[in-house]
DNA sequence: CACTGGCTATAACGGCCGTCATAGTCTAGC
DNA sequence: GCTAGACTATGACGGCCGTTATAGCCAGTG
């Protein structure tokens, strides 16, 4: 049963990316990470011997990919299914969460970077967000959108929803969801029946 | 001159609500916002003698009325224009801070509250995203959109806005908020044009 | 003048933080 | 069996946190 359970690693990645989706990046701390992976500190170290960007940064990625992976399954579908799938998604996570839980990747992008450089989990967002983007917009192509149009409006799509599930948090509510899903998804047939 | 330069008081508000714009609730320690103020931290307990929470709750509230007010303003000239002002605050604030500020009132919607109830913090975001909503519906219904549509349009703008912001943070460039600012003035033109 | 009340200054409290070091345990391959 | 290397256990380091307490300053009122 080498691969049954996941390895002590992939636990710590996965706790770490929903204890930054409930309380960012700042308030998430090695220590409880993996506590919360039950694993011991000093494996965490040993694992991401960068410290905490590494963990981040692989937890954004973890997340990334995740969704990444979903939105390309339903995407065969048509964009509409691929937006009702990505909508689903993050109705999961928040209504599961009792709306304490959302999305790491914009958690991680709304924390000041040190005045250097940019660190790596703040870039590993960033492709993210251009990953999910680019997705929905290849789809949109291929149901007859315009390129440039579908380039916006997968830009849209992606913030729109982000943006509803932050709201959806502060007001206890799935409602924002209902609301945005239902403007996105005019939007998509009208973008691909040209 | 007791009017022409903002008390102590209103300096540790509005630099608290600039530094959890940039670093997020949880990251933004009391010390730090009374000595961004030059304030003594001693009176930072003096004037909120409920601490953190008090502090961040009324930086929420300060932020959603100073937006508030500039909404209101614009949204007297139509919809679009309202929406223009809207996006040129933003942008204004993400451009000028080089990427590292954003809205203050997303960054406290996902910081997880504690176990037992709802901070006043995010009781407040909660009302300031309502106020954006309604204020936006309201002049959508009067330029003759019909009212459910409003309301969903409406939020779709207030998200579609935030989770704009956090990507441009991300991606260290303003083109997303190009993007959703064409999409969403084309959206309000067909919804008013009835 | 005294004095009161708003504000400041300073220090302390326990607690958690990121990180590092070191020694111990286990397991796979020889 | 034995050794190497992957992992664990434990504790320490300096530093910042929210909060409280206490004493001092300093305007304005009587």
């Amino acid at each position: 049963m080498t691969e049954s359970s996941p390895t002590a690693r992939e636990r710590i990645v996965a706790g770490a990316a929903d204890m930054i989706s409930r309380r960012g990046l700042n308030a998430t701390s090695i220590r409880e990470t993996a506590k919360h992976a039950r694993a011991p500190l000093g494996s965490t170290y040993h694992y991401f011997p960068d410290g905490k960007q590494q963990l981040a940064t692989e937890a954004v990625r973890y997340t990334g990919e995740w969704v990444a992976r979903s939105l390309r399954k339903e995407l065969e579908a048509g964009p509409v299914a691929g937006l009702q799938a990505f909508l689903a998604l993050w109705r999961g996570i928040v209504v599961d969460s009792d709306f304490r839980a959302g999305c790491p990747v914009l958690a991680v992008s709304i924390e000041e970077p040190p005045t250097d450089e940019t660190p790596t989990a703040l870039a590993a967002a960033a492709e993210v967000f251009a990953k999910w983007e680019s997705l929905l917009a290849d789809s949109l192509c291929e149901h007859g959108a315009e390129p440039q149009q579908a380039a916006q409006l997968a830009t849209l799509i992606v913030a729109a929803v982000e943006g509803t599930v932050a709201m959806c948090r502060a007001q206890r509510s799935a409602q924002p969801l209902d609301h945005t899903a239902e403007q996105l998804q005019a939007l998509i047939l009208a973008a691909t029946k040209t």
